[in-house]
DNA sequence: TTGAAAGCGCTAACAC
DNA sequence: GTGTTAGCGCTTTCAA
């Protein structure tokens, strides 16, 4: 069995209160009981019960993060920022992965599991708008993303409308204005889709060039496969176009892919952004132009709202907080870096 | 405040004893007084405490994984994979990130975070066979991955050898003989690396063919750069092979970008294959060939043996699992699918 | 089948 | 400065 307050009080020879002012720092503890107790505590090994101390102080030290998945690679960044920032501050994440679900999204809500964190961290990805009055948990909520913008939580998202324009702006800037989109979301207004949609055509309208539904690609799911398809439909469409805006970093991969295999080339017959700025980036060939939308940003900010509203859960009205984005300009759109042409000459 | 026991019970006009009884489904409640006592838990809504519960009871219902990053795509999917057989337990996953650091790693290990749970699924890479005797905690743990075989607790791993050696067979089947290896650690013997490395061995080894350091690429990162810079080289110095061998998908896609890119064909003149499975193979164009080392097996089965050393800490001497793994064959090696080749004909 | 009582290890008033 | 005293909400003997 552990050792506990008393045994440490014993072994010092003090009364157990005394112990925990040591252990929580209370200023008034002479010097020399103060070392007595700390001898005594790391004779014993002793280390305070959590479930003891949450019990009586009413919280656990801990956050969940919901998010659909974590094989979703922006998810799993999203998750590996907030777990940092949570660590800056001596708390511990616990991950519920609700697989984008509505149903699985309502239950984590209502979970009982949500007790033994403080607050909680939730991406709805099956929730919309239209749910927003079921947006309600028993602990702080911070949420995340841009499904639900009318809760009435405090809300951290992206500047998604401005920064797709900024990308779009970027390429516009290079002299490319037939412009493919892929990934839009038939008849989504808000939402990723529909907000980066929107900054898309703004980007256009501000210098007059007329937006064409035919270098758009519609589709529901953003996996890499179908930023591939898309390619493949809008090559054997026969369409026109010198760019390529990705709504996110995976469709824009894909598409990126297809295009090369075709025989384009990046940028120099069409030039690739995507929206992100995951790791992956970095790596691809050519590394891929995209946007930082401020995912670490979003991770501390997100952290330290809900912090605040742990401590002081009427404080001041729920906060609508945008995060800082910029252009990140690699070889997909900027010029790629040349490859040696020495043949393996096997097989 | 929220509803507790008492208050159920005085709705319900029992006593409070009766009313933990139902909670936790004790078999001689009478009907009657148990559907009184639902109906006043319903009415106010009552939660039970985990707090309350877990100081009681000496369990937390949550398990620990420590994992060096989640953006590192294996380690993302992992912890997905850990996260869905918790939660089909009732279980919650919390997570802890070591960055793959040494010293991290033991101050997790020696955290007094790690109460929060039950027990502990570690996954050390900062941390090597020389630190075995290091690798306690003070609550249940299991071991995950390569870095470390000679500890005294329960162990699941990945069939290293086998399945390194089972993707070069592949190769070989299909008329590669000169199969160069991306990834290599100099002088590893265990680890990922080593271990992959012999299994390739192994299997040259088995068919007579000699092991040719030249086509081996050597490096200390397994990032998708290390890949590409890895067959640059390789390129670079004219040797001879029909076939890469990556020691993870990440490295293998690299590779398979800078072939791509010097005008190589995948697979004709030059089949890939990698290791891990990660999600994202099924993407790529071509789609990887790789190994399934059977990661949500892992994960099932560490969350198993977890949970049989949580109820009986001192039961059977520690296990050593490896899972099954299977090879798993597409375009990269077997062929790739046609892209339409329709011209964009644009910029 | 149900009730009473004890106590898990800790924090926080409040007394000394 | 230090000690005493109550609980936090629950599970678990044990008795009725």
């Amino acid at each position: 069995m552990a050792a506990t307050l008393h045994d440490v009080a014993r072994v010092a020879g003090v009364s157990f209160k005394t112990v925990s002012n040591v252990i929580n720092n209370h200023p008034h503890v002479r010097p020399v009981t103060r070392s007595k107790v700390e001898a005594a505590i790391a004779e014993l090994g002793y280390r305070p019960n959590l479930a003891a101390r949450s019990l009586r102080s009413g919280h656990t030290g801990a956050i969940t993060l919901a998010v659909p998945q974590l094989k979703l690679p922006y998810f799993a960044e999203l998750a590996d920022a907030v777990i940092a920032a949570a660590e800056a501050r001596g708390l511990v994440v616990l991950i519920e992965q609700t697989g984008g679900n509505r149903e699985r999204e309502l239950e984590v809500l209502s979970s009982p599991r949500l007790q033994m964190s403080d607050g909680l961290l939730f991406s709805p990805l099956g929730l919309g708008e239209e749910d927003a009055a079921l947006v309600k948990s028993e602990v702080p909520m911070v949420l995340l993303g841009e499904r639900i913008f009318s809760g009435d939580c405090d809300h951290v998202t992206m500047q998604n409308v401005a920064a797709a324009r900024a990308a779009t702006d970027h390429l516009l800037d290079l002299g490319r204005n037939r412009i493919a989109v892929v990934g839009a979301h038939d008849g989504e207004v808000i939402g990723s889709a529909g907000l980066r949609l929107r900054g898309y055509r703004e980007a256009l309208a501000a210098r007059g060039i007329a937006y064409d539904d035919s270098i758009v690609a519609y589709m529901w799911s953003w996996h890499r496969s179908n930023g591939a398809a898309a390619m493949r439909e809008l090559l054997a469409r026969g369409v026109t176009f010198d760019a390529v805006f990705g709504m996110n970093d995976t469709l824009a991969q894909g598409a990126m892919r297809v295009l090369q295999q075709a025989g384009y080339r990046v940028p120099e017959d069409v030039a690739v952004i995507g929206f992100d700025d995951l790791d992956e980036t970095r790596y691809s060939l050519p590394t891929l132009s995209t946007v930082d939308p401020g995912r670490v940003e979003i991770a501390e900010t997100a952290i330290r709202v809900l912090l605040e509203r742990i401590m002081h859960p009427d404080g001041s009205a729920p906060q609508e907080i945008e995060t800082t984005f910029k252009v990140v300009a690699r070889e997909s759109t900027l010029g790629q870096a040349t490859v040696p042409a020495h043949p393996p000459s096997g097989s």
